[in-house]
DNA sequence: CGCAAGATTATT
DNA sequence: ATAATCTTGCGA
């Protein structure tokens, strides 16, 4: 049993928490799988996240505690897997993109939050104090690639993505 | 109220 | 390259 990560590990720049994931394991309803790919997204200076233009019903998760699922749904058929970073009222959230688990590798968020059986009931769920759903320290990892973010139509010179190339390449 | 865009995926 | 599918946010 690894030890779970706490409060204190979401609080740095969302770019540093993104980078600090890849390696980490996450566990929901008896699944599990360690993080191998993330994107940081980031109100404010950040013209592809949901907060660039402030506060709205959907995104105001991003603007709350550290630790908190953020989960959405995207073309109306797909639902996307944040964790909420920094401190209160910055909006700050890593996007998990892939997983590495014992019979699958899992590459893109939908597919992520499918086989997790991830949805928006979960959406606002506090991972530091959730019973069958949080994080712990991981495996650690040697190298970790940097590139610019999947999927999106602005800030595409910010390099946000972070996946772990030797895991990725694994048959 | 109408409408365009969207942090995707599977298929051609 | 493109369809599938529907919620959200913005402007009128």
């Amino acid at each position: 049993m690894g030890v779970i990560l706490e409060k204190q590990f979401f609080l740095p720049h969302v770019t540093k928490v993104a980078q600090n994931l890849i390696g980490k394991r996450l566990f929901f309803k008896g699944k599990e799988g360690v993080i191998v790919e993330t994107e940081a997204y980031r109100g404010s200076d950040d013209l592809a996240s949901h907060a660039a233009k402030g506060r709205t019903p959907r995104n105001a998760i991003m603007f709350g505690s550290p630790g908190v699922a953020y989960i959405y749904m995207i073309y109306g058929m797909h639902y996307c897997f944040n964790i909420v970073c920094e401190s209160e009222g910055q909006p700050a959230a890593v996007l998990v993109r892939g997983l590495l688990t014992q019979n699958a590798r899992i590459d893109g968020p939908g597919k992520l939050c499918r086989h997790l059986g991830l949805d928006l009931t979960y959406n606002g769920v506090n991972l530091l104090s959730a019973r069958d759903f949080y994080l712990t320290e991981g495996i650690s990892i040697p190298d970790i690639q940097v590139t610019s973010r999947i999927g999106i139509s602005k800030a595409q010179d910010k390099l946000w993505r972070f996946v772990c190339p030797s895991l990725l390449s694994i048959p």
